[in-house]
RNA sequence: GCGGAAAUACCCAAGUGGUGAAGGGGCUCCCCUGCUAAGGGAGUAGGUCGUGUAAGAAGCGGCGCGAGGGUUCAAAUCCCUCUUUCCGCGCCA
């Protein structure tokens, strides 16, 4: 969300931003903003100086009262009264244009990078670098799900059964390896120097709709029936919750977190679950990045959260590279956004498994994180995130690059001490 | 889950409808004093919005006493809903 001064005394900067990001259909909001905010700021005065009138007269009422002048009193009260009607009247207008305001700004995107590439949609993604020889084996990748099978580490049949298409149990070695990765990605991200957090996974609806609009609200969080709370559909939504309407200190920041949870997705609207195999689906688990900053270093930020997502794969011996997000592709709340897609042998390219993001002061803005410094000023903090690893999916790029050709799989190095010392997982019997 | 009590500033805390939300601690500045302690004086309601401006300055104004509504000429104060905390009981991995 940008901040209505700027777009007051920058009007022209920001529809050129509309345009790079080619949302031209936006174009008009910005004068309508800009109209809006007149009539606000027109609407406020006025209130405002109906507001001190009847403040000044109310307390001379009360001076009349305790002098014993009545008739006074009453005629002053009748001045109040009479005002009443104009100010509830301006009043209301005044709050109907400030929640179109809010609407309108929550629409108009975040000014991007320079240095993003300009392009409509994720055709035009940028590759940044890659990392690890995409290697594609002579002997045949299976379909994921056909691998799980083999090693019985799935059952999607039952899944069906007590609670629908896009759920899954995972079991034996292929749950133990799930719950490995994240394990492993937790001590990773420790070791890095970020602090670990599990946070609630249910959260009220006043902090939803503080993080997504309500459209999205509609397409992914599953509500909780009699209760005011959601399930969360990335642990960002409590952890980012977690600082709304807050000042925090200077001297306190950066705050690197690294946050566990489950996530749980309606999944309505463009893409739908899928049918078979758990690319996309309603219940997964993950481990997340946070970065509350200073501004001036949240660029910085960026570069270590990705990398780390791109150093984690590396040593799970899984190819991966980045692909910076073009104009069109951003979200807008974005500053600026990189994937990070893993190398799918069976498929021959790459897949998403995590996404970086800068929000710059955007979501700041919109939840009220502040930083007050030494001397007293505040501004508002940087924020960013990513995925360290979402192992139901990851589990494809898992399986597909350190599978045998007898099915059986290999662990890398670093994961073994999570299972047990396990070198491979063989074929079940 | 039930019953009771509570929520006011950095902390403690007064305030049951009426002019500027007491008082204390702490903090900041000043005075006094070999130093320190003690003492004296001044300041200290965050935050946010508007106005103003070169400016995110000064000044002025609105809102603001856990949150949101309501009653009233006027609400920290009265009414309703919600949240949180404490105490007791119940339930529970």
């Amino acid at each position: 969300m940008l901040d209505i001064k700027f777009l007051r005394t920058n009007p022209e900067l920001v529809k050129e931003n509309i345009r790079r990001k080619f949302q031209d259909e936006k174009l008009p909001l910005v004068d309508e903003v800009i109209d809006l905010d007149k009539e606000f700021r027109n609407a406020k005065l006025k209130g405002d100086q109906l507001r001190a009138e009847r403040k000044a007269k109310s307390k001379q009422i009360g001076g009349l009262i305790a002098k014993g002048e009545k008739e006074k009193a009453e005629a002053l009260k009748a001045e109040v009264t009479a005002m009443g009607d104009t100010l509830t009247a301006l009043e209301q207008r005044e709050a109907e244009v400030d929640q179109k305001i809010l609407e309108i700004m929550r629409v108009i995107p975040n000014i991007i990078d320079a240095s993003v590439p300009i392009g409509k949609d994720d055709s035009e993604n940028v590759e940044i670098e890659r990392y690890g020889e995409p290697v594609v084996p002579d002997y045949e990748i299976p379909y994921h799900i056909d691998i799980m099978e083999k090693l019985k580490g799935i059952d999607q049949v039952a899944a069906r059964k007590t609670s629908g298409k896009g759920f899954y149990y995972l079991c034996g070695n292929i749950a133990r390896l799930h719950s490995a990765i994240l394990s492993y990605a937790r001590d990773f991200m420790i070791n890095r120097g970020f602090t670990y957090y599990i946070p609630p996974f249910m959260i009220r609806s006043e902090v939803v709709t503080g993080v997504m609009s309500f459209a999205e609200m509609e397409d992914m969080m599953y509500k909780i029936e009699g209760e005011d709370l959601y399930l969360i559909g990335t642990s960002e939504h409590s952890m980012i919750g977690k600082f709304i309407d807050t000042i925090l200190p200077e001297k306190e920041l950066p705050y690197t977190l690294t946050s566990y949870s489950p996530c749980f997705r309606k999944e309505v609207g463009a893409h739908t679950v899928e049918e078979r195999g758990v690319y996309r689906i309603h219940q997964f688990e993950k481990q997340e990045m946070i970065v509350v900053c200073k501004p001036e270093e949240s660029m910085q930020w960026f570069d270590v959260l990705w990398k780390n997502t791109v150093d984690f794969f590396r040593t799970l011996d899984i190819p991966v590279r980045t692909l910076e997000c073009c104009s069109g592709d951003l979200a807008d709340l974005k500053v600026k956004s990189l994937d990070v897609e893993a190398w799918s042998p069976r498929q021959k390219k790459y897949f998403e498994v995590g996404s970086c993001s800068n929000l710059g002061d955007a979501q700041a803005r919109r939840l009220g994180i502040r930083v007050r410094k030494e001397d007293g000023t505040k501004y508002l903090a940087h924020t960013l995130n990513n995925t360290v690893v979402a192992p139901p999916r990851m589990l494809i790029a898992f399986l597909e690059n350190n599978l045998n050709e007898d099915g059986s799989i290999r662990i890398p190095e670093a994961l073994r001490p999570y299972m047990g010392g396990m070198e491979v997982i063989p074929v079940a019997e």
